[in-house]
DNA sequence: GGGTACATTGGGAGCGCTCCCATCACCATG
DNA sequence: CATGGTGATGGGAGCGCTCCCAATGTACCC
């Protein structure tokens, strides 16, 4: 009887178990089980022994197997496609797992990180997911057309996006407000009375590239400008990138004396090339980024930014999840009942704010 | 008896079972597994009618069942003490992350990401891999006091380490050379003349810092003079710390005409501490940082850095771990009968690299 | 031809837990 | 005092897999 279960194992101590917590206390597994998972329907005297007992042996429910009786694996993932090294610019990685992390410490709840760098990983995760090894997923720095999402959907796989694929998107998503940060900046350039306000663009098969064009085209309108063809080079989130597109801008309209990039890392390279060209900033040219990295702030002169609300979002994104997955109450005093509608709660669009430096 | 089962569950389509498998190809449970395991103890024509058999049924095997029944969970905890940013500057995270990434995708390993910023958080974590609920971690970013690894290593849960703790760390790690990296950097400075070279270092009570700081010494002994301790100041691997460290270096020794820093960051403090005080870089003070991050690339002038292998590290690291858990085969081909002695297997030194720009 | 050795295979037992149902004790009624 | 309810409790069944042993088949030897 002990012989088949000597014999496995290799030598890991396998703590105490639900049964050893039981009849040390006195009581029925399933009253254990009842106790550690906070069941109401156990009586305090009861409760008491099977806490001491619990506390005495050291006891630490055995996830695996809870995962395997519940049908719930307690796990999410967060899935970053890796070549998108914009993840890994500071400070948006460390901020959207901050903000997760944040989330996730009140539950039990573990966070996978999942790199999918290639079509091969990519499918491995899916299979993955398919699979239910993971209650939910997290996805990050999506472009228009990554299928993962509906992916995941369509096997009935919960998941939040951090940022959208477009306009409609359906997935439960939290998004900074792009347009409107954009505009910020661009409405900035304006009153400090720039004339000509030209942009780097991110990657237009991207969406936040699109709403962050979007933002600047309409702080020109609002303005009573017409956004002009000439003022607007394609950049792709890389310096190097930025560091081109200033140069056709310069070309193409060397009376410029402001740009607002897409990201800082773009304005990077735009200061680069506006460096080789003799420009300087803010004098001759005037420079907005948007991220807020550390980038913007080592930057000389440090870069006026627009800052998204990161850790938030992560905060928000790991939230909306628990919710979709059952596993968080409401907040208490919260959800009120009178009609304070919140929107969509399940597509949230956060308000950015602009920084400003020395580059304006 | 079907009911049972119904009843549970919640819609969640449960996949393809073994047992189904089984069935479906005319075998025993027994002989599924052995075939998914690779197992050689199946006939060829067996394992052909299983394969068939996974393929059309989509099987994917329950991770969460094998790891209860085998008693390992397949997964690896990264452990990353949050209060401690410099992890998560660019481009240490991103690079540890990428190699980790890189060494697990060959394996079905999965990564989990812990933080641990709290007292409350580590005690979790503790529990946690002391119920074995992981079957490896990987620390980076260790203080000399943090207890974690050897509270590790008495409940056997093998670890490795991204740097050490001390000179004599026993714990299997994956360190960079920072001696050497910071003794180049210093005869780099004293080789191109100049006279007086200072240092900020690092958080003293981290390995990392006193190596870089020994490289220092060493280099100035190596060039015949006799470090002097005015020369010394102690940053803390932030901006701040080194822009306050710098100015301290000033007033006490005005005559300063280099500077090696233990951090990029720390550098960018100095910059600006040395562009108050009215000193250009690198006419009056070459700069030198170490990290070769991006702040490095993007300050003015672009900043000589010590630059480590990081993705080495991360993939190193993941790789010893593996090979602790004895989910590895040696490398085909390698692994040589002959001598070759490699050293310690379990305490690898990666070299480091100057990476010369603008600042001296 | 009988026996031994070996390769292959099937399936029982068990991993530690949750779910659920039968049971039990106890109380308030009729 | 019997009856029905109620909350608390014990424990069987089962999650999907691995491990291992016994059973079967096959080849080879004396």
């Amino acid at each position: 009887m002990a012989a088949a279960r000597d014999g496995r194992g290799g030598g890991r101590r396998p703590g105490p178990t639900l049964e050893q917590v039981a009849r040390r206390a006195g009581v029925g597994r399933g009253t254990v089980s009842r106790v550690v998972n906070g069941s109401p329907r156990v009586s305090d005297r009861t409760r008491a022994a099977v806490e001491a007992a619990v506390a005495e042996l050291g006891y630490v429910p055995n996830r695996v197997a809870r995962a395997l009786a519940a049908g719930s694996t307690d796990a999410i993932a967060l899935v970053v496609p890796e070549p998108e090294t914009r993840f890994f610019a500071e400070p948006y990685f460390s901020g959207i797992l901050h903000g997760v992390g944040d989330a996730l410490a009140e539950t039990d709840m573990q966070l996978l990180l999942t790199l999918v760098r290639n079509e091969r990983e990519r499918e491995r995760f899916a299979q993955y997911a398919s699979a239910h090894r993971v209650d939910g997923v997290l996805l990050v720095s999506l472009h228009a057309a990554d299928p993962l999402p509906d992916l995941l959907e369509e096997c009935g796989m919960p998941a939040v996006l951090g940022g959208r694929r477009s306009a409609d998107e359906s997935v439960p998503y939290v998004d900074s407000d792009n347009v409107g940060g954009a505009r910020a900046a661009v409405e900035h350039l304006l009153a400090r009375g720039r004339a000509t306000v030209a942009t780097v663009t991110g990657s237009t098969d991207m969406y936040v590239a699109q709403c962050r064009l979007e933002g600047y085209r309409s702080a020109l309108r609002g303005a009573g400008r017409e956004p002009e063809e000439r003022l607007v080079a394609h950049g792709d989130f890389t310096e190097e990138g930025g560091h081109a597109a200033m140069r056709v801008l310069l070309e193409r309209a060397p009376g410029i004396d402001a740009v607002f990039c897409a990201s800082d890392v773009m304005a990077a390279g735009a200061r680069i090339a506006l460096r080789e060209a003799g420009r300087r900033v803010p004098d001759d040219v005037a420079l907005i980024g948007f991220d807020d990295s550390a980038v913007a702030r080592h930057m000389d002169p440090p870069l006026t930014s627009v800052r998204q609300p990161i850790v938030e979002t992560g905060r928000e994104m790991a939230g909306m999840l628990l919710e979709l997955l059952g596993k968080t109450e409401p907040p208490p005093g919260a959800e009120g009942a009178d009609g304070t509608a919140d929107g969509d709660p399940l597509h949230r669009v956060l308000p950015t704010e602009l920084v400003c430096r020395g580059s304006v």
